[in-house]
Formats: C-alpha cells, structure tokens, sequence
DNA sequence: CTGGTATTTAAGTTGTATCTAAAATAGACT
DNA sequence: AGTCTATTTTAGATACAACTTAAATACCAG
C-alpha cells in the first residue's frame, strides 16, 4: 500500500500515534478503541508491511511500536496532525453547520 | 475534509502536482486525465475547499495553481511523491538503457 | 436576445477500504 | 497431550468516496 494511503486512514493515525513514543502490545492498542481486535490486527498489519511500525513478540503478545524514521516526510504530517486535530474537530463541525445552513437557504 | 484525505487520494495528487508551478485551466487539467471533467471539478474542488489550490477567472476558464505555503507539512510529502515517481520513471529509462547497452554487447 | 464554449452541480452507480464475526494459529502452562 | 490467552486470518457485510451522465450555470461573441 502507498504510504499517503497507509496514513490516511484515521483509525491507523491514531494508532500510531499510541506507539509513537512507547511500545503497547496489540491487546493494549485494540482496547483504546471501539471496534474489534480483529479491524485493529488488519491495520497493524498494513503499519507493519509499510514499515511504519515495528514488531516484536513477548510471550504470547505482539508488541509494536512506531518508526518514526521510516516515515520520513511523513513524520511530521504525523505530528502536526496530533498537535492540531483538536482545533480541526472544531473546524470541522462548524463547517458541518455552513453546510447544513446552506441547505436550507441555499446560497446565504 | 481533512488535509490528509485531501491530497492521499492519487489523482488530486497528479492534479496537484501538474499546477504545482506554473497555472492551468480546468479543461487543460481534465485533458490530462481518462476521466469526465465533472470527476475533475470535484477533485478541483475538494482541492480548493482545503486551500491547496486557488482559483482564478478568465474569460470563461477557470484558472487553478498550487497553494504551496498552504500545504504546511504536506508539502515535503507531495514533493517527495512526485520525486519519486520521476525516480520510478527514470529507473525505468535506464533499465531500457541498459538493455539496449546489453544489445549491443556493452559491459555489465 | 440567441448560440457556443467552459465548467460546475445534481442525482445516481460502483468499486473498494474498513469493519464484524467466526475460525485458525501460536505460545505458555500444567 | 490438552487448555488457556493473545492475536491473526478468512469470509462476508457495509459505508463512503470516486466516478458517470445529464442538466444547470457562467461567460463571451454575434
């Protein structure tokens, strides 16, 4: 997969962003979220055959962690993302809202 | 939509990288591609709306050119890509290269 | 005004990435 | 061996972004 496409997705940022500085086992990773193990393996993978993160085993666990120099350009696109994704919630429902009132009125 | 989305979809990148220093029209922009111009002008305007691009008319063509500054850290990502896409095409030309060296009876 | 070109907007279709659920795998412990 | 726990893999469902076609808009020329 294509490294821009290995990022896009959300629920892969944010799951590097977990390892970003730490390692977690894939069970800690699966447990901030609320979906299955299962979608979180899947995007583990794909992190992993990207070369994003690395992967080790410990017992019966896997544990991973971010590469932050195998994402060259893309590093800081990942950290910018975290350091401004409070205020483009924000933007982002305000701009919902433009887009609702556009609706009704048609061009305001 | 999120910056990231915005330029991870691989034909608003082509598209991007073709106005990326010099202005395009719409239309010289579709040309470029195997898709409707209505597929275009929805990617121009996703573009647009995430201020990578800016818009200007003339006559009745609309005029579009990168926003670089407005990419902030994606712009090392988009400059990387197209970096390497000339890579992929220029090893390419010296595979040729060297085949036809090979043709000939050149050295290893 | 009419006609023509450039482009966008609207409505609907489709391909694909993400997801769920269930089965399979791998290691630890007895 | 057998059974735990942690995780992945497989198979299939779903949601959504990119697309197409057709109609609408904006601008220029006669």
């Amino acid at each position: 997969m294509e490294p821009l496409q290995v990022i896009a997705a959300p629920r892969r940022l944010r799951i590097l962003e977990l390892v970003w500085d730490r390692e977690l086992a894939a069970g800690d990773i699966a447990a901030q979220f609320d979906v299955s193990w299962s979608a979180v393996s899947q995007h583990l993978t794909v992190l992993k055959e990207a070369g994003f993160v690395t992967e080790r085993r410990a017992g019966n666990s896997r544990i991973y962690r971010a590469d932050k120099a195998a994402l060259g350009s893309l590093r800081a696109v990942v950290e910018d993302h975290w350091r401004t994704s409070l205020d483009r919630v924000k933007d982002l429902a305000e701009a919902e809202q433009r887009t609702a009132d556009e609706r009704k009125g048609k061009r305001g």
